[in-house]
DNA sequence: ATGTTATTAAGAACCATTATCATGTAGATA
DNA sequence: TATCTACATGATAATGGTTCTTAATAACAT
């Protein structure tokens, strides 16, 4: 019989996830780190990272795993869908609800198990849009 | 002004071209060094990843930037969508058609310019959800 | 044939993430 | 209160995918 796991609400824990929820958007787990480090000097990067994940896996927040090799983290943890700049990686919540019948147009047309969907905007963001403009004109 | 780049069909190159399209499905880039390697037992790991992405560049495959780490390869260069196992990760084509007006949807309601999305379903293929199955009654 | 540029193999470097491990601690139980 | 033990921690090493570097070679243009 597999064993409950219980939590503990540490202080690292606390501050991770209040760090998470003031930074503004959608950081990474090394802009998080630095965030903990200010109040948490000694904290280690593992810390953070393990916290991360048992925090995503207690629905606390969200793990985005988007595209890129480094993963985001929501504290809102409503279905939603986000947007990110292919220059300079920066996330923001894309503007549209929810496709919740989107999966229902696989069922009986695929053998997979369908669980969920994950939608991604790629664009610009205002700045990296302006410097696009600027390089081609130089060009 | 940019100087155009000329790129030189090598029998590399041919080759790991030639062995994705025979490769069944989505492979990554260790899975085609592996194949390639059977034929060139000399070429280098970053050949191929070099190559992959000089043959994406010029639209002769297509990278897929999946959640995870890894990156996939599809010798199909046309838009469809993927459906992922979340249990050993392999990777099928959905059978749905492109949303292709889902982008005007953000129009004017983001300060993004939308270049493009990726819509990605997650699930379980048959083998990992017959696994699944057995694993929860023996529970 | 000569110079120029693209390509290669090999391995080092890089970066985000995980694993390891000895030590520490919260909170249940005696 | 004392003790027990599963869970947490900090420090650091290791991992894995990917990119970069270097020096040697091959292909093309003249």
């Amino acid at each position: 019989m597999a064993h409950k796991k219980t939590y503990r609400m540490t202080p690292q824990r606390k501050v991770i996830l209040e760090e998470l929820t003031t930074l503004n958007s959608h950081p990474g787990a090394d802009e998080i780190y630095e965030a903990v480090r200010k109040r948490i000097p000694r904290v280690s990067l593992g810390t953070v990272y393990r916290n991360l994940e048992i925090l995503s896996e207690l629905g606390e927040i969200q793990k985005l795993e988007l595209a890129g090799s480094m993963n985001r983290f929501d504290w809102d943890t409503n279905k939603h869908y986000h947007i990110r700049c292919m220059e300079c990686g920066r996330v923001e919540n894309a503007p549209l609800a929810p496709l919740n019948q989107i999966e229902d147009e696989l069922y009986g047309a695929t053998v997979f198990t369908i669980i969920g969907h994950r939608l991604e905007f790629v664009g610009l963001c205002p700045k990296c849009s302006k410097k696009r403009i600027i390089s081609e004109e130089s060009e």
